[in-house]
Formats: C-alpha cells, structure tokens, sequence
DNA sequence: GTGCGATGTATCGGTCCGATACATCGCGGC
DNA sequence: GCCGCGATGTATCGGACCGATACATCGCAC
C-alpha cells in the first residue's frame, strides 16, 4: 500500500522523505494517522533497490566548497523513474482483496484521478460489497446475539453499523456519478505529458451538503 | 490491544482459541474484521508464558482409553488466572495515546461495562479531543490545499470529516449521559463475584433512531 | 548567544496480518 | 459403504507497518 502511495505521489513531482510523508497525511489523512518513518525510509530504500525511483542530488547551490568533514548529510530527493510509473500503473489498475479494505481502498480512491474508469467502477463495486458484508454481520449480532452483551458493546455495534449505511450510501452515488459517464479520459497516459497540470477529474460528488 | 481483548473475554469464561476468535469478531466487528490466527496464537502463548492464563485439559468424556498413537491433538481451553484478572484490571484502567486510536479506544470501549466511570469519561474524552484534532485537520486541508488535491481526493476527505463530526456528536452523548450519573458501579469488583450474570451496565445511548 | 521548535534522515523491536499447512468431525450424495 | 467437503481446530512464517528513539541542522525569538 505504502508502495503505490509513494509512487503516486513522486509521480506529481519529486521529493524528498520529509515531503513526502507530509504530501502523504494530507492526502490520506482521511484514511489513516500519519505514516511512521519506520515505514517510509525502508519502503523508500525497498523502491530505490527495485528501480522504480533514483536519488536525485537537490543543492541549488553549486555546493563546491563543501566543508567535507562532517559530510552535510543534506536532504535526499527522490524522483520516479519510468519502470517506476509502469510499476505504479500496474498496480493502480490491478485489484486483490487487500483492495478493498479500509486502508487498500482509501489508498487507491486517492489516486483514482489516474485509474480508468472500469477500474474505479470495480473498485467502488468491491468496496461496496465488502461493506455490505459487514453491515450484514453487524446486523446478525445486533439482532442474534443481542441478549449476550452489555449495552456498551451492543452500542458500538450500532454506530459501527450506522457508518457501515452511511458508507453504502455514499458508494452507491459515486457508483452512479461514475456510470452517468461523466468522467474524462484521465492522464494515466502520464509518461511523457503536461507537467503537473491536474487536469482536473470528474465532480464525484454533488455538493451532497451545505458548507458555509 | 490484543491482550487485553483476550483477557477481557476470558474473563467471561474460559475458551479455546478459535471460540476466542470467534467471541473476538463479534465484539469487535465494528471496529476491525477479524483478528488472525497469525496473532492469535503467539499472544496465547505469550500470556500464558507471563502466568496470566492457563491451559485446562476440556474432555468431558473420561479419555481413559486414548490411543496413545497419533496423540488426538485436542483442543486447548484456556481460562484467566487470579494474576491475569489483576493484569487486566491494570490495563483497563491505564490509558496512553495507544487508547485513543480507532483500534484502542474500539477495544477499551468494548469493555465499559468492566471499567470504573472516571475512566470511562477520561476515555471518551480523550478519543474525543483525537477526533477533533483530525477533523481540524480535514478542515485545513479542504480549506486552504483544496485547489492542490484533485476532485476525488477532496470527496475522500469530506466523506471523512463527515464522519469526523458524526463521531464528535456521537461522543457528545456518551459523555453527557455518562456525566448525568446513569452509571451503576460496574462488576470490575469480579474476581469473586457471581459467575457470568451479566449485571447490565447503563444503557449509553437512548435510542437515538427507529429500528422497526 | 542560546535555547527551542521545525525540518530532516535513520534504525530497532514489537505487533499484527495473510498465506499456508495440516488434522478431525459430521453430513449429504452417490 | 465411502467419498468429498465445509466447519472446526491448532499452528508457523515472512512481511508490513508502527512507536520510540537518536541525532543533526536551521532560523528565530528572547
């Protein structure tokens, strides 16, 4: 998951660890705390050794007196490479189970800017399914196994149902908006294109609420 | 977060591991899917290493005449000892940052109607404060980087901050009702106490939506 | 001039997951 | 009669990710 989040986000532009973790919370913030350095540095190294991205030297300053003792660690900028952006177009479009799990689904509706829209809509579909199966367990034990627990659990159960609803609901629009058609040829093409231009994406959702 | 799940269900009566898992699902299902077997186990034996439970030999049939060859495997039920009920005690009461995560604070809720009602405010409180940071935090991203994030990006973080401010006004509740003293004083006191009666804790919710 | 918070890179131990393996039991179909 | 198959049941292994920790630099306020 780390992995196609990294390459996703190195594909917008180059950066270095610090960045990246920072790009990475607000992008996913909504999916997941902060993503640890434990993680980050090793996953980094793991795509450097694979090929998918390279170190790219930063200093804008031509750096020629260099005090060479104490070696100014100075900060790693790392770049995708174009094996990098296969690798990441493969996975965006290649769905498993892990897909649809919290994190796997929060990870690629993210990127779904850069999915074709039969993978969206597969995705949604899966998600929805997933949820729905949970909603359906959470149901049985509400109704089942009721007598068998306190009023404590039975009440989480119930908010964890409620989100379960929810979340069926928002999928079935965004099912709907994505097979309405409306939904340009996204920039997957991406290889050699405009640079950074965010051309921007379908209107998933519809203004479903007031903000003031 | 493991441990004190398995020590809150054994509390309850001893079991054997794929019970637990069970038990485990379906008091934890709104929080997380299903726990592995790859954690299951080795957390068993953990506690089991550190005295907190121990193994009870379960054939009800007098198993004189076992075949001795292939050794009929069995399945082991374990039950709390006298130091695991302590143990538990401890770490239902002892809330770090860990508590307020969605997987922490899950577990810990799921066990209320075995913690004190000073604990439980401090509990709710706590996840409280941790969901408004994070819904501060959608709220920045969605006002000041939004022309930054392409549109499905965005429809992710509303859909999270929806939930975001369900959450807060679903904590809300549980704090004023918890507050407004509807609180018997909770079997905690368990170790000797009658067996498995399920001395129903306060109702934490009053209904708050049809269910016909 | 000095402390302190933000920036920045990095490692280590531990928790948990997903895949896999394997054995038993009861039941329905052939 | 027996065969497969799904539920029950115990167990391990590699890998992903986290949380704590360490350490260095920079800019700025006091």
């Amino acid at each position: 998951m780390l992995e196609l989040a990294i390459l996703g986000l190195l594909q917008e532009s180059p950066m270095h660890g610090y960045e990246l973790r920072k790009e990475l919370t607000a992008k996913l913030g909504a999916i997941r705390a902060a993503i640890s350095y434990g993680s980050l540095y090793p996953t980094l190294r793991r795509l450097q050794a694979a090929g998918w991205i390279t170190e790219a030297a930063d200093p804008p300053a031509t750096a020629e007196e260099v005090p060479a003792l104490t070696s100014r660690r100075g900060r790693v900028v790392y770049e995708i490479t174009a094996e990098g952006k296969e690798r990441f177009a493969q996975l965006i479009a290649q769905t498993g189970p892990e897909t649809y799990d919290d994190t796997g689904f929060g990870v690629h509706f993210a990127f779904f800017a850069r999915t074709d829209q039969a993978t969206r809509l597969r995705i949604l579909e899966g998600r929805r399914r997933k949820i729905e199966e949970r909603r359906e367990g959470l149901r049985d034990v509400l109704g089942r196994a009721a007598e068998r627990l306190d009023a404590y659990t039975l009440e989480l159960q119930r908010h964890g149902l409620d989100a379960c609803e929810r979340e069926v609901r928002w999928l079935e629009e965004l099912i709907a908006n994505e097979r309405s058609g409306r939904a340009p040829a996204v920039p997957t093409t991406g290889t050699a294109g405009g640079r950074r231009e965010d051309n921007s994406p379908p209107p998933p959702g519809e203004s479903r609420k007031e903000r003031p």
